[in-house]
DNA sequence: CTAAAGCTGCAATTAAGTTGCATTTTATTT
DNA sequence: AAATAAAATGCAACTTAATTGCAGCTTTAG
């Protein structure tokens, strides 16, 4: 499931950063970069437990916040008020999220970059952009044909 | 605070989707429709005591929703995980939205519609644009010169 | 005015995320 | 190969937004 490159990949991501590399923080970052969809903190600890990985929860919440803090992962925010993760290979620029309605997945659009065309209004200062997309997803929409 | 022209528009949203009148749909209503700012729940309590609507914590959330499913309210998740509201007097189309991230209010940004320029992958059905941005509102930029 | 449908209040519950603190682990220095 | 300081972890308790079930009360249609 995890290939040697993955794992030297989380490792030289977390020593790019100073941070301290313990098994907690690999295996977090393995799923995050291995799993195509953002992880919720449940379904991490879903996935965790899978491969093996011992964790408490509070541990796990710390990892993420650890990881987007330094820019290794980052999180989009979900119709059902959790948080999901997920990190890249590359460092990544801004880009759009789809959520599907159905199963509540969420997916990276790397390519969908939201075009800084538009103009904000004077006075406010622009930190972030967070452009999400909702609907149904190709599983979903395939499975039942909604 | 509240003129007639503005109790007469709330109730006639109301009418409009066949929706009971009740005291609690047009004062949350009204609030929603005559502040500036998406209010989230805990905000709309406070200013609901402050008018002396007289209602419990769940009627509120239950009026809230109900708002929303009839598509007289819109609702924007916000980064401190709760949910705020904000309604208009005409129809909305789908803008975008600013979160400061000092006092955490959300802006409408009606005249910024996310231009559906983009192209979805193949087989994403969509039903939802979000596009929020964050940043720092043009109070808290002049408050403290951020 | 009456009755049914639909709201509301209350109490209990759910679920994501946070906090404080004692213990263990990591990475660095000797 | 220790010793050490700094940082990460586990555990228990806590916070907070939102939800649920049900009895009682309002609204509206007839
Ligand atoms: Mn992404
Ligand atoms: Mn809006
Ligand atoms: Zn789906
Ligand atoms: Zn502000």
């Amino acid at each position: 499931m995890k290939t040697d490159t993955e794992q030297t990949l989380a490792q030289k991501l977390i020593r790019q950063v100073n941070g301290r590399v313990t098994p907690i923080r690999l295996g977090v970052l393995e799923l995050l970069l291995n799993t195509q969809t953002a992880l919720s903190h449940q379904e991490l600890e879903q996935a965790a437990a899978q491969t093996g990985l011992v964790a408490d929860r509070v541990s796990l919440y710390r990892a993420l916040d650890w990881l987007v803090e330094q820019g290794i992962a980052h999180r989009i925010s979900s119709h059902d008020r959790a948080w999901r993760y997920k990190a890249q290979a590359e460092l990544t620029s801004p880009h759009a999220h789809f959520q599907c309605k159905h199963c509540s997945q969420v997916f990276c659009l790397e390519d969908l970059q939201p075009a800084l065309l538009f103009k904000l209004p004077p006075g406010y200062q622009l930190d972030e952009i967070e452009l999400k997309l909702q609907g149904t997803c190709p599983a979903c929409a395939s499975l039942n044909a909604i």
